[in-house]
DNA sequence: ACAAGTTATAGTATATTTTACAATTACCAC
DNA sequence: GTGGTAATTGTAAAATATACTATAACTTGT
C-alpha cells in the first residue's frame, strides 16, 4: 500500500498504470570539505552488497513518503553523522542498468563545508566514513565516480560565477585564506594585490578591526562575509577571472 | 517482472527493499521558441484524468527499460511531433503529493529553438498543442507553474553566462535580430553600438560577404555563429553585461 | 634593542575596456 | 537626387585591469 492519496476515481487509471510505478529513487551527496588547505570529499566504505567493501558517494533509496530535498538531508546524516546541512541539487542519473538491483534513478545533491567543524562517524550501511583528497580516488561503487565527476565540474563552475567561501572558511578570514581555498578549487595561482583588489571590489567582504593572533609576519587583517550582499551575487552572478 | 537485469545473489535484498521499488518517473520539457519576435513556449492541452483539459507541460511516464535522457526526446516527439531534438537536464522535482495518481518523480528538460522550423500536432494523451506567449499563461496541469519558472530562471541565468542564439535564430541573421532575442530574453533594452562591439569582441560570429534583401533602409551585414568557438564559449562560460 | 625574515597592504604607471554618444554609410521609395 | 531609415564606424572620457614596486607590521634570533 502506497502511503501517496490517490482518489478513487483515479484507481483504474493508477492500476493501468502500476508498470511503470517500478522505479526506485535515490539521493547521492557529494560533500567537499576545506580544512584550509585541502579540498577534500567525504566518501563512504560499502558495509554491504552489491559493492561491498567499494568506496561511495553517501547515498541511499528514498522512501515513498518523503521530499527527495528532505531525503538528501536524511541519507546524509544517516550514514555520515552530519547534520542537517544545506544540499543543492545539481543532476540526476538514470541510465537504465546503474544500479544491480533494480532501476533506479539518483539525485545527486551537493554541499561545501568547513571540515574542521563535521567529524564524520559511519552508520547505517556505511562500514567507515571519511574525508579523502580528491586526488586521492579510485574505483567507486556503481557510476559514483561519474557523479562525483559531474559535482566537481559544477564547482569549478560555480566558483567562477558566484561567490563561495561562506561555507568552507571560519566566520572571520584572512584574504590569504580566501585566495588559497580559490587557488585550490581552480588550481592556479594568482597575483596577490590583484586577487585583493578583485575581492574587495565586489564590496562582499567586510573588514574587522581585528587581526591574525601568533604569526611569525604582519598579522593579516580579518574579513567576514557580508550575507545582504553575498545572496546578492549568487542571484546576479558575475565573472572571476584574474 | 521487470526488464532490469538482478543477478541472483541479490533476489533476496532486491525482495527486501521491494516497498521502495513503486516510484513513477517522469520527464517534462519545457520548450521555448522564438520566431523573430516573441519567446513562447511550447504546452499541450491534457485530453485525459488527471487535469483533463488544463494546460501542461510536456510530459509522461519513463518506462522502465528507457534511459531517461532517451525517454525526453521520446515523450516530446510522442506527445507534440517535435523531431528528435537535443535537451538539457536541468532540475528534478520530487515533492511527495505532486502528482495525483501516486509518487511520481519528475526530472525536467529544456530546450530552446527556432518555432519557424517545427509545427507541433498533438497525439498521445494530447488533445492540443501549441505555442504560448509567456505571458499569457494561466493555471497549469500538477505542479507546472512552478516547473515553468525553474526553467525561465534557468534560461535567463543561461543567456548572461553563455552564448545562444544558435538553436534560435535561423542559420544567417544580423546583429540587430541577435540583438532582439537578447532584449526579448532578458526584457531590457541595449545601446546598438555596444551590443554590436560586446558581441564581436567575443569572436563568435563570422561576417558573411552577404547582406539582408528587401528592407527599405540599408541592409545588415549577415553574420552566422562559428560553431567552434561557440563550443568554446559554452563550457568557458562568460558575463554579458551592458 | 636591533636586524633579518616574512607576509600584508598600499600604491602606481600603463594598458585595456567600457560607456555614451555623434558621425557616417548604404539602401529604398518617391 | 532627396528624404527616410537603420547599419555601421568612430571617439573622447571614464572606469578597470595588470604587473609590478614600495612600505608596513609583525616574529624570531642575537
Amino acid at each position: 500500500m502506497t502511503q501517496v492519496q490517490i482518489s478513487s476515481d483515479l484507481q483504474a487509471e493508477r492500476k493501468r498504470l502500476d508498470s511503470f510505478f517500478q522505479f526506485g529513487i535515490s539521493v547521492d551527496c557529494v560533500v567537499f570539505g576545506y580544512d584550509g588547505q585541502n579540498l577534500q570529499v567525504l566518501l563512504v566504505e560499502r558495509g554491504v552488497e552489491p559493492y561491498a567493501g567499494f568506496e561511495a558517494i553517501p547515498g541511499d533509496l528514498v522512501t515513498l513518503n518523503e521530499d527527495i530535498t528532505q531525503a538528501s538531508k536524511r541519507v546524509l546524516h544517516d550514514l555520515t553523522g552530519l547534520p542537517d546541512i544545506y544540499l543543492e541539487q545539481i543532476n540526476t542519473f538514470g541510465a537504465v542498468h546503474r544500479h544491480p538491483i533494480g532501476r533506479v534513478v539518483t539525485v545527486v545533491y551537493y554541499a561545501l563545508l568547513d571540515k574542521n567543524l563535521y567529524n564524520p562517524h559511519p552508520s547505517s550501511w556505511a562500514s567507515e566514513a571519511y574525508w579523502k583528497n580528491l586526488d586521492a580516488i579510485g574505483e567507486m561503487a556503481f557510476d559514483h565516480r561519474q557523479i562525483l565527476e559531474a559535482a566537481m565540474a559544477h564547482l569549478h563552475h560555480k566558483v567562477q560565477h558566484q561567490p563561495i567561501g561562506f561555507e568552507l572558511l571560519p566566520e572571520e578570514f584572512t584574504l590569504a585564506q580566501l585566495q588559497h581555498l580559490y587557488e585550490t578549487i581552480l588550481n592556479t595561482a594568482f597575483d596577490k594585490g590583484n586577487f585583493r583588489k578583485k575581492m574587495l571590489s565586489m564590496n562582499v567582504l567586510i573588514p574587522l578591526d581585528k587581526t591574525q593572533k601568533e604569526v611569525r609576519h604582519r598579522p593579516a587583517r580579518l574579513f567576514r562575509f557580508d550575507p545582504k550582499r553575498y545572496e546578492q551575487l549568487v542571484q546576479k552572478g558575475f565573472l572571476f577571472e584574474l
